[in-house]
DNA sequence: GATGAATGAGTGTTCATTCAT
DNA sequence: GATGAATGAACACTCATTCAT
């Protein structure tokens, strides 16, 4: 089932009306309620088709099968929140490295407001297949950059290794992740976001300081 | 039927006689091998009873249901990990701070080496329950002990905060999780391991620089 | 899919094409047929999809479960014997009270015959559970207002007690399903019908004459 | 499974020791037990013989098979039932033909007070099968001498016909069956006892009056 | 393009019964 | 005689998917 296309096709077609844009979009909004309400466990394309108003046979005619759906779902999700996080990013006027990071971080958080049931359905279904890789990728970038993001002066820091990018945004990643699967009463409080910005601060200084350049 | 279980019991009988025993014990190697082959999709009640060479009656007598089952793997790899943490602690000599934290995270990936697949299957399957709390207690209690791993001088550090442990417990497994999971070449790498001393080591550092207590 | 149901619906779908409706037919035939040669052990989901020559799916479709494919079964033929019964007892020229009560009876007795074993499975599926009061009930109400049968003229006789409509319903439904459930050659026989007859006047007639008001 | 065996067999072993007589007498009040407190559906060989003490294999060397136990439970719950009638009618020192009825009636109504929903479970395993006959056979008896229990001289009353003897019976047990049943609550008031002592009364008066000789 | 009736392989689970110990 | 581990046929039920209309 996941070994049968080499490059995966979500979509059967691409909407050109109007009106099959709505469908697309009223089958998604139906897909997230339906995984808000009842988990993964109540995701079934029936259910799907059903919310959303649709035959089952019109769901089929815009997802190749349950998996795309889920795909969209998760795409159009985590985009969400990457915009959030890249416009919290654009924002910040103080330039004071851990005010960026700061920004950064509580734009994650936030990111996972809201419809969080949906959110960890849609987690716990990327963590159920493969696609973990491919869905942290954009952070993985952001992460990647932080030396950059750190000081505008690019020569403060060197780039950050290979194994650097990867314990950073996946520790920063899991620690979130964790916090919204468990559903953590801090998830959103300051206290949270001071050890999460912590997290990140202290290992970028450590870097700098083996580097020799200290913050 | 009703009355009987008070705390949710896993195995639906002791096994008293050797045989039995030597079925619980196939059941469970059946389960860690479908699962290592196949992944959580194939890890069906009649494939397990079948590749452990028992009845699917058999494989009932001893667990409540599939869930049952799964549980119970989960405690013996995750117990096995767990002592495996413990022994490496224990049993390092060179007392400094960052050598201990070296022995633990050590552990810790290699707590996941050999029969990866199944370990993988296992950790999405917890997360696909709401198990992920419970599980990770052990750890997480283990990191909250941490101040008084860094210095056996106990006056060095104040206890950590409850954010302060769930971060730094969950980023840890967060990134050693994500490496397993995406299958990272570097997984048992010195430069890994490094950074995931460096994570460790730099937030308590900056807990302890705030504490007035410079380690 | 919790909040849908307030009262407890035995259909899943109304079909609206009339392939569905046939289809629907099919299961109920097929579901009658099943229970005509095997009684109520050999009533299976399967076995009743596979003589309906759909699907088990298409089953399911349409029935929430096979409980609810027994009750409407059971209202199906209950149905036609309640029609049978008003029919009869509307049909009746002669107002002799006991031509009235002999009307009635006799519908009842014939309301049981051919595909008398399918009956009988379904009587004994009603009991088997909690259904037989629920289905009892037209019959029960039925004899409630069996005052106003015998006498047309409403002054002759009070209205019966709650047990006393309970007692003639039960005591007359007993006899006759007793009858059924036995095989009793006698089933459709007039000395059966005059003593069922017998039954119901004399007890009436009791009543009546308890009341001061004798027939 | 019914048309088996010619002479259903119950026992697979006449108990000739103490040890073996107490062993049955465990298994039967474990069966009554079970019945009582989760009705037909909890009524497994397995819980039978766990809540009797003794290990299923010794069960099935007193009872070829499930359906034997339940038999045995019958005949015993039945005989109990049968006695009470008997010695309440023996019992009787008005001699009142009423009097008499009404001592059978209550002996009868009586017989399924206490362990009801064990009772209940019985008769409707009863009505599973077709067992129905074989058990009302003493019944039926019982009320086919019902001439020369209304009166001792025994000139006043023809012998019942066939007819007669089936729907008196059938018609008192099927309405003392329902109350059970539909667990009414009037099934031991007063009002109730009157009504079916009403409706054996009336129903032998109709037939002394028939054959000339009134009572 | 949309529909929704139909499909059926596959799942978890039960429980009467056997038989080696 | 007693035990209880093991059996496995059988069952109710789900849901992704197809295709005739």
């Amino acid at each position: 089932m996941a070994s049968k296309r080499q490059v995966p096709e979500t979509k059967r077609r691409i909407p050109r009306q109007a009106r099959a844009a709505e469908t697309v979009a009223a089958i998604l909004e139906a897909a997230a309620q339906i995984l808000e309400a009842g988990g993964l466990a109540a995701f079934t394309t029936n259910a799907v088709a059903e919310r959303a108003g649709v035959s089952i046979g019109t769901l089929y005619q815009y997802f190749v099968d349950k998996n795309a759906l889920l795909l969209a779902l998760v795409r159009q999700e985590m985009g969400a929140a990457l915009v959030e996080v890249g416009r919290a990013l654009s924002g910040v006027d103080d330039p004071t490295p851990e005010s960026r990071v700061r920004a950064m971080v509580r734009a994650m958080v936030h990111a996972f407001r809201g419809r969080s049931r949906a959110r960890k359905a849609v987690v716990q279904a990327i963590l159920a297949q493969g696609l973990g890789i491919e869905m942290v990728a954009p952070i993985n970038s952001f992460i990647a950059s932080i030396s950059t993001v750190i000081g505008p002066d690019s020569e403060r820091l060197p780039p950050l290794e290979r194994e650097q990018v990867f314990v950073l945004s996946r520790a920063l990643l899991g620690a979130i992740r964790a916090a919204v699967m468990e559903e953590q009463p801090f998830l959103q409080s300051r206290a949270f976001e001071d050890e999460l910005v912590r997290l990140v601060m202290s290992y970028i200084d450590s870097i700098a300081l083996a580097a020799g350049r200290p913050l």
